[in-house]
DNA sequence: CCGCTTATACTCATATTGAGTAAAAGCAAA
DNA sequence: TTTGCTTTTACTCAATATGAGTATAAGCGG
């Protein structure tokens, strides 16, 4: 009887329809970027918010969601996606601003990220530094000033706020705790990978424009000139999806060799390093991070040189595709460096 | 324009239905065991396929996914979910029956793992032990059997055949290394997460009954009796979705404390082993898990102690719930023992 | 040839890991 | 009450990995 009881509903729904949204990374000269559409903006022209390429998933024209996602991108982008990834599935009511205008379907988002080399010859398509959504989480130079000098009053302020009436003190201590973990103050570290974490965080607490946009409760106004923003705000969920998509890279970028996918042909050592960095937003320990990536077998020297930015001249390695077929699954296991930035 | 395109096209599609889909696991001595519900059997009732809860996903009921997803469980098997997680979301066409009949809507199926603590006090559900739909990933007492009986020499069938009129010796090498790299033949090392590719490998490759009914090609029509069953089969795509809970929940293990969602409240050092490894599949080495998890803070002792099965009593432990407010995210970090299994 | 810059080779102390040995503490049969 | 058997628990030890440096090499611009 259970499953009758699930066929029986199952006919009587409320259309639902699913998007495909792509987060589309790429990284130039120590820039992660990520790919966004900029929507026919209004008259007024002024307060136009970014969107991942995205459209519907339509069963009828396209056998998986994934080549759906594919089709969508190359149509909106003209790119033609290499490396792919199913993110998480978004499906909150309220979260997506086109509900808000009631008679339409209610809007489940299937987030991608694809990972794409840097190529000069694109036309028509625009890319942004993903901190520039989210400021602090590039610790590149320090613990980015934002931080302290921000975020952390606003939400000490939202933990001292009531939460609910009629709750109480382990309430508070419980938003205390995720603030804390979050973005390790008082003695905690931080995680690079909890960007998904910390953007909640802040959609909840009501310091980011697009929990404005949802009515959320005690969302604080932002946006007026002179207002602090938290990063650039984007349309519908599509900054949550970014979110998911630069935890789930930092992560994996750990445990798998999906840099490559990002980088050039042949690059230096410390190319690859940069690259890594700018995607986890944090220094590593220079030579312990060739012993590393030399040691796993990643990369093979190619006997040519660069002739790059001054010094001495640094050797061109490739990617060894082989490492597939050999040892299971190596990454980067890219140790964040305590001391400050060694040379 | 291109969200324009993407607006216009929104409305005019097929419906979809979401199917929120939950693999729930306990452990219930030494035996990993997964809730199934049984459809009402047809007249003949021979061949019943085990599901897993599931119904569709209602935005006008539920104000999440997950909401909806606890909603359809404690109507199917009134079990209250503690630890849930969204797995994936598969939008494959033609691996989920009720599209063979046509005029059905698509189906899109969200797998969600979910843990749970062993109870005697269930009627009324079923439980049954996750190696019976996947007899090949339970490593605990050896190499299985069935690898090297009957699994390897099917797919090596399947590698020698042609995969495409007109393919190549090209092709058939990347069917041999998927057939080496997921199941570690010669020289290869068995990787206990990669449940989710063996299973797609063998649905590719013909040899789930799951393959017959969808009409793949080349499918060996396996389920007369005296053939060989690579596993029980499961209705819909819910094997697949057992094998991505089996994969994550593996990989999960090893970097969060999340076996404490399966053990009661307290439990010897031993039996939290075993609990992992029933899970893994494997053996560890046992004063060294002892020391990994005993180093790593996450448990602590109650000064009890337990009168089992014969031998030196043993210490009775409960997890330090704290270990969430301290240090980021331990897990058990098993590492498979490669010597036998020592005592 | 000098000074600057970056690449690359080594060193070293300290963990962490994988594997084992051995003593401790119950129970049951002799 | 002693002997065996079983399981827990405390340690040991070598091999390897990790984090942080030091030192040298090899270009370039003057």
């Amino acid at each position: 009887m259970p499953s009758a009881s699930a066929e029986q509903s199952k006919r009587q729904n409320k259309p639902v329809v699913i998007d495909l949204n792509a987060a589309i990374v790429q990284v130039a000269d120590d820039s992660p970027q990520i790919l966004v559409v900029r929507p026919a903006s209004p008259a007024d022209g002024q307060d136009v918010w970014d969107a991942l390429p995205y459209g519907p998933f339509d069963p009828l024209i396209h056998r998986t969601m994934e080549i759906g996602l594919r089709a969508w991108v190359q149509e909106q982008t003209h790119i033609g996606l290499g490396y792919v990834e199913q993110l998480y599935t978004f499906g909150d009511r309220g979260r997506h601003a086109l509900e808000a205008t009631d008679e339409a379907d209610h809007i489940v988002s299937v987030g991608y990220l694809a990972l794409t080399r840097h190529d000069t010859e694109q036309a028509g398509v625009s890319w942004r530094d993903w901190y520039q959504y989210f400021p602090w989480e590039d610790w590149r130079n320090g613990r980015p000033d934002i931080i302290d000098r921000v975020i952390i009053p606003l939400l000490q302020e939202w933990v001292a706020r009531q939460p609910d009436p009629g709750s109480d003190e382990l309430a508070r201590g419980r938003r205390r705790d995720r603030v804390r973990l979050s973005f390790g103050i008082d003695g905690g570290t931080w995680d690079e990978e909890n960007v998904l974490e910390r953007f909640e965080l802040l959609y909840e607490a009501g310091l980011v424009r697009e929990a404005a946009r949802d009515g959320r409760p005690n969302a604080i106004a932002l946006g007026r000139p002179g207002d602090p923003q938290l990063g650039l705000p984007m349309q519908f969920d599509h900054r949550r999806i970014l979110a998911t998509a630069m935890s789930r890279l930092r992560a994996k970028l750990k445990y798998r060799p999906v840099v490559f996918e990002l980088m050039p042909d042949t690059f230096t050592l410390y190319e690859l390093q940069r690259a890594g960095e700018a995607l986890l937003g944090l220094h590593v320990h220079k030579q312990n991070f060739r012993r590393l990536v030399e040691k796993a077998g990643l990369v093979e020297k190619t006997g040519r040189m660069s002739t790059r930015t001054g010094g001495r001249p640094a050797e061109l390695f490739r990617f060894r595709r082989e490492v597939f077929n050999e040892r299971p699954a190596p990454g980067l296991r890219l140790a964040p460096s305590r001391s400050r930035a060694n040379t």
